[in-house]
RNA sequence: UGGGGCGUAGCCAAGCGGUAAGGCAGCGGUUUUUGGUACCGCCAUGCGCAGGUUCGAAUCCUGCCGCCCCAG
């Protein structure tokens, strides 16, 4: 298929919204896209092309499930790469595949299996953005001569008086902004994320227009390197003594059953304890890796006051200061301050899970992002 | 084998003659680029078993079985 001209097709209001944030003229520039293979980063290369920058497709495979990677709504393997490949084709610029698969099962897959073992609660996702893709791609589109690497998170670059600031998305059920948190300084002058600025209907109207086969292809969801979806499967095969059984504890110290094993546990899951007879519900509120014991109790016994967090990246100052805090994906920001390393809730909060990150986003400007860590450890008003 | 109590879904439990509440667990769905949470829906033609009384019984009567407690 021949390439298409894209400056003579009418715009979707989305066109005219994305900027990549780069000095004039555009021609002179060199932008590196991630591809993949889904529909925001092929749109964001169609952005990059109708910019009138020279772009480069870069996509990264990450595993290979070989035959089983047909499962849609996954990226970077198999059908995806071809996707992405299809794209460049089509909009007329060059692509490139690089082989990261050990690097991937390095610094996410390994990493992954090794928290569940400490009976903590990964987000894979957080350490693919800060390795795979803003570690190694970053330093790809440098080697390159990239003037930016664009990606198709939903997240915003926004020039601020000290230089770029990273902001939530606009479209708020698609920000990605938690996923984000470790995005270093050095790493936003460079990133650029065209999307952030755009509803996702829009980005799929564009892709449409523009006659992309990856149009209708559907969201990617759960993690992408697990197949079907049982995380649990996986983390087994690699780390055998996660799957161990042991004791269902309460919080008061009764002996209430058996668990199956660490890994279908995190801090304040309710399903799948498999012991009724309760007047309440009982929710993990601790996993013991030491024992191999999961811990529950009431609702109640899952409020915390703050926490500790670890590998913090800041971007903004934040100690002493009043800011909005996010413990998990889908959580309301709540209002907590920072001391030190550690995180104090403004009210108590439950279902902190060590593993998650705690994003921090300002208290005046909720929309910027100031960082996070890792949730280390959780603590109670009585340890404060 | 004298007395008393109890047997309702996997667990807890209401109902005490009018045609099986609720909670927990489980299952399904919604939401979601992590795991969870939350929300919605489903979940006993049958109340230990067998008879009887009644228009009608989980509810009353009789017998049997099984638990528990006190007396042994």
């Amino acid at each position: 298929m021949a390439p298409i001209m894209i400056e003579t097709i009418s715009s979707p209001a989305g066109f005219d919204r994305a900027d990549f944030q780069l000095a004039s003229p555009l021609k002179d520039r060199r932008i590196v896209v991630a591809m993949s293979g889904g529909v925001d980063s092929s749109v964001v290369a169609a952005l990059a092309a109708r910019s009138g920058a020279e772009v480069i497709g870069v996509t990264l495979q990450l595993y290979d499930h070989g035959a089983k990677a047909k499962r849609v709504g996954a990226c970077c393997a198999g059908q995806d790469i071809r996707d992405a490949r299809a794209v460049a084709d089509r909009l007329g610029f060059a692509h490139h595949v690089y082989d990261h698969e050990s690097r991937f099962r390095d610094t996410v897959i390994d990493q992954f299996a090794d928290e569940y073992l400490s009976g903590r609660t990964p987000i894979p996702c957080v350490r693919c953005n800060m390795g795979v893709k803003f570690t190694d791609l970053f330093r790809l589109a440098k080697e390159l001569g990239a003037d930016c690497l664009a990606t198709g998170h939903y997240v915003r670059r926004v020039m601020g008086p000290a230089g770029a600031e990273l902001h939530r998305a606009v479209d708020p059920a698609r920000d990605q902004s938690y996923f984000l948190f470790a995005t270093t300084q050095d790493q936003l002058d460079f990133l650029r994320f065209p999307l952030g600025g755009l509803e996702k209907s829009v980005v799929r109207e564009i892709a449409r227009d523009l006659g992309l086969g990856v149009a209708g292809k559907p969201d990617s969801q759960d993690i992408c390197f697990v197949p079907d979806g049982d995380y649990a499967t996986l983390v087994k095969k690699l780390r055998p003594e996660a799957d161990d059984q042991g004791a269902i504890v309460h919080v008061d110290g009764t002996l209430l059953g058996a668990h199956k094993g660490l890994i279908h546990y995190t801090v304040g899951q309710r399903r799948g304890i498999e012991i009724g007879g309760q007047a309440e519900p009982l929710y993990v509120v601790r996993l013991d890796a030491a024992k191999k014991e999961v811990v529950v109790g009431p609702r109640s016994a899952l409020a915390v006051s703050g926490a500790r967090l670890g590998e913090a990246n800041w971007l903004a100052a934040v100690e002493g200061r009043e800011v909005l805090a996010k413990v998990r994906s889908m959580a309301k920001p709540v209002p907590a301050r920072v001391a030190g390393d550690r995180l104090i809730f403004a009210a108590s909060e439950y279902g902190v899970a060590p593993g998650q990150a705690a994003v921090l986003y300002g208290a005046a400007d909720s929309a910027r992002v100031l960082g996070g860590g890792w949730i280390e450890e959780t603590f109670s008003s009585d340890d404060l």
